[in-house]
DNA sequence: AAAGTGACAATTA
DNA sequence: CTAATTGCCACTT
């Protein structure tokens, strides 16, 4: 049987923001839990700013408050409420 | 290896 | 209600 790839704790957060679908989001908390780290909810903000992964939309993360938090993608782009609301999320 | 950083969260004022 | 403070965890350098 093949040794089990032990994922490291981002690479198990891009996999969850991965799976979430599209008109759905999931605040940094609840990224941590599911990465068995919870209460990491910074880790994961941490994690994706240095995240150069696109295939993460980590723009379906936001914060526990119902707020967005931050997006390195405000360089010349939307911030993440634009693409959310694209997506059907309303706040 | 150690120190510094930050896209958070909860509490207090 | 908002602003400021502290605690927390993993990543980057």
């Amino acid at each position: 049987m093949i040794t089990p790839p032990a994922l490291s704790f981002k690479e198990i957060v891009k996999k969850i923001v991965r799976s979430i679908p599209s008109g759905s989001v999931m605040t940094y908390s609840e990224v941590a839990h599911r990465t068995g780290r919870p209460g990491a909810s910074r880790a994961v903000g941490t994690i994706m700013s240095r995240n150069k992964d696109k295939n993460v939309p980590c723009h379906r993360v936001i914060r526990s408050d119902g707020k967005v938090g931050g997006y390195n993608g405000l360089r010349g782009g939307k911030s993440k409420i634009e693409l959310l609301r694209k997506e059907g999320y309303l706040f």
